[in-house]
DNA sequence: ATGTATCGTTGCGCATCGGA
DNA sequence: TCCGATGCGCAACGATACAT
């Protein structure tokens, strides 16, 4: 009776697989692969390197050596699109134990043209054999790129691969993560650094929510159709995976084409090139640094955290005259750390007492006039009220 | 829960400056 | 010439965001 009921459950559950092989063949467009046991499910889509219809370059010019250097990868390897392998996975949920990857998304380039390729598991036990197709590419390949893969895709890769005992050091390949440097490049100009955020503002994409699913509902969508066999969730699961390849890449991309200075095809609405002279000057390159912080108040630009950096910069080249009017007008723009500046260098390297008290004053009267009083901070300004003072009487008294 | 890069703040050691 | 206060550079820490 027991062992009815469990050849019952079997025979049922390989019904159940070979029913949901039926379902993928007929509601999406790809191929089961050649293992005898529990194939996966495969797609391949093929794209020019300049696609029309999104207006997306899929492959930049060259890679910079500011993005090489921010990634810490070797500035002297020659590098070809053949080297690349861009990965996005939907998984199971969340958090990093116990989920896995239902679905592997990849992009390469093959002859000129970019391949979206998706690997999808019918069922979960096709997992092991899907990593037979990871570690072919991954084997071709040595630059991963991904939008934050290093804290997620491949962590999970890692813990399933080291569950199915497979040994494989994704830690051992060149990894470029988009997140961290789209991050510092727009940080302080988008609401937000989520692909989505940035496909919207900066590739100018919007996604279509009658085609797509939000991220949160994809495990939930994997789970369902493996009960019920409905194709319609899941192929929004395919497109979501296939956007992100998609729009990996075409950030990738924009990022090596605008990131240069100066810039090839002339300035870029979309850069910050705040932020971009601080990622310049974050690896030492001072005067690139300096030279687009200039430009961007040639061209009328006037920002009191650009006046401030490039303030900074003046003063450590002990350009103080230059440093001082950046100081200046940043301060007149109520940037607090540029009156501290401004006061420093009236009164350490002009002896200008006088102004250093009136702008040490300004300084105070912003410092208690905002919505939370720093008092360290008032005391500290207060001491220099008192020292600037004293100095000044002293010099009264000779006169 | 997880892992990673970034940013703002804080504190320490060292150099420097100014006053006596 | 000496001493105390100030400024500078760097490391350490904590908070934050992002992936499904």
């Amino acid at each position: 009776m027991i062992q009815d009921m469990h050849q019952d459950r079997e025979f049922y559950a390989s019904e159940l697989k070979e029913l949901l092989r039926e379902t993928l063949k007929h509601s999406i467009a790809g191929e089961f692969s050649a293992h005898s046991e529990d194939p996966y499910f495969y797609t391949q889509k093929e794209y020019p390197l300049q696609t029309e219809i999104e207006g997306l370059a899929l492959y930049p010019e060259f890679i910079p050596e500011v993005l090489l250097n921010w990634a810490n990868l070797d500035t002297s390897k020659e590098r070809k699109k053949e080297d690349i392998l861009i990965l996005d996975l939907e998984t199971t949920g969340l958090r990093s134990n116990g989920i896995f990857a239902f679905m592997i998304g990849l992009g390469y380039y093959v002859n000129e043209q970019f391949i979206v390729e998706q690997i999808f598991l019918p069922d979960p036990e096709a997992e092991v054999n899907s990593f037979d197709r990871l570690l072919e590419l991954v084997n071709e390949k040595s630059l991963l790129i991904t939008f934050n893969g290093k804290t997620f895709d491949i962590p999970v890769l890692e813990s399933r691969l080291l569950y199915h005992q497979i040994w494989l050091n994704l830690r051992a390949m060149e990894h470029l993560d988009l997140l961290h440097l789209a991050r510092r490049l727009w940080k302080n100009k988008l609401p937000s650094c989520a692909l989505e955020t940035i496909e919207f503002y900066i590739l100018g994409q919007i996604r279509d929510m009658e085609l797509d699913i939000e991220g949160g509902e994809i495990p939930q969508t994997y789970f369902s159709f493996l009960l019920n066999g409905n194709p319609e969730l899941m192929q929004r699961v395919f497109l979501h995976n296939h956007t992100d390849i998609l729009h990996t890449a075409a950030l990738f991309t924009l990022i090596c084409n605008s990131i240069s200075y100066p810039p090839q095809g002339g300035m870029d609405s979309r850069i910050d090139y705040h932020s971009l002279a601080m990622l310049y000057q974050s690896q030492n390159r001072i005067d690139i640094a300096k030279k687009i912080l200039e430009d961007m108040l040639s061209a009328g630009i006037t920002d009191k955290d650009v006046l401030r950096d490039l303030g900074f910069i003046y003063k450590k080249e002990k350009d103080m005259e230059s440093a001082l009017k950046c100081f200046n007008i940043a301060s007149s723009l109520n940037c607090p750390v540029s009156m501290h500046e401004t006061c420093i260098i009236l009164e350490k390297y002009y002896k200008r007492y006088g102004e250093a008290l009136v702008n040490a004053e300004k300084l105070k009267s912003y410092l208690i006039s905002r919505p939370i009083v720093n008092d360290q901070k008032v005391a500290t300004i207060d001491k220099r009220i008192a020292r600037l003072k004293l100095k000044l009487n002293k010099i009264n008294e000779v006169i």
